[in-house]
DNA sequence: GTCTATATGAAGATAGAC
DNA sequence: GTCTATCTTCATATAGAC
């Protein structure tokens, strides 16, 4: 049936979403997928030709869910900055998984950016979300031109961040920046 | 002759170091390698045991780079202030290959964070050698027990432009964040 | 010390039975 | 739609001749 059919490829990008996040992009094989999504390595094919596919795939997932954060957080909070500090807050509430992984967008989009660059520039579809929500942001805040620059600004700290929470596993920095990110939105004119 | 080793141990070692940047640890085969460093597969193991052992010494090596450029900055600047911006100079001159390959250190961090714990400890020494020195500066500079604080503030400001910058083969955007960390440094009590 | 040949395993991918 | 069996390629690693 399509339904079982659909169930089980969206069984099989749930289970590559974490993989490749936990594990990278490169690293995780078919059978791991395969295993994890319980379905036999044969079957695979038929839901997914390639593995580029179900990145594709574990992509346009993940760009989804982004879509439907930002316009809860479009609703949920009236003024720029309140979104903004909303935006600073996903280093609390992923702290965890960052300090453990990384962040799945940055890892994902520097694995790929070494050598694959057509995947790269789908995993970059992801930040160009954010940023282009960030650069709104901004603009309502009466920034111009510079809005973009800030939104770059901002999504490049909290690269930063997980990054170093990552490399030492160090959930306190992480709450540190976070709450200097927030002071820093604060303080914008 | 023990010369002669010596030598082919190096020339394996530049070539691991410039692959194991430009295409990560993980997808550098020994093949690779061999090739880069002009050395025929087997002969290899006569070197290096494991690809475990050739990662150690590039991290050696990269090591002992960092240590003669920080001791060299120590030298040729005389205020902390001084030498945290030729720090982040390294932003500016490192843009081309940032661009393309990311950070060095923050790429092999992630990379091997996410499943090989015991490696990305002996990458993490890296990030330990400019932590350390951008502590004392920090300290030189009267911040007392923040000092820490903000050297891992800092070096995360230049891991998250590298990550945007690389993801976005921005230049131009790097240089922009240079100069406005050049501008938080001057700023700082 | 240096090199060739090769063992061994796992990866991505395919063919085809049911 | 689902599964088994298998092909091919390439990886790490080793044995052993020179």
């Amino acid at each position: 049936m399509k339904t079982k059919g659909l169930d089980k490829r969206q069984q099989i990008i749930d289970a590559a979403n974490t993989l490749f996040y936990q594990k990278g992009y490169n690293p995780t094989s078919f059978s791991e997928i395969a295993d994890a999504a319980g379905i036999p390595r044969g079957n695979f094919y038929y839901y997914f030709k390639s593995k580029d596919e179900i990145l594709a795939g574990v992509i346009e997932d993940r760009l989804s869910r982004i879509k439907t954060m930002l316009v809860g957080w479009d609703q949920q909070f009236a003024t720029p900055k309140e979104r903004l500090k909303r935006f600073i807050k996903i280093l609390l509430n992923s702290a965890d998984d960052a300090a453990r992984y990384g962040c799945p967008m940055g890892s994902l989009n520097i694995e790929l950016g070494k050598t694959q660059p057509e995947l790269q520039a789908e995993a970059r579809t992801m930040f160009d979300l954010f940023l282009a929500w960030l650069t709104r942001q901004f603009a309502e805040l009466e920034h111009g031109a510079k809005a973009k620059h800030l939104a770059q600004h901002l999504l490049g700290r909290t690269q930063g961040v997980a990054v170093i929470a990552h490399a030492y596993s160090d959930i306190g920095f992480m709450k540190r920046e976070a709450k200097t990110l927030a002071a820093w939105v604060d303080a914008l004119p």
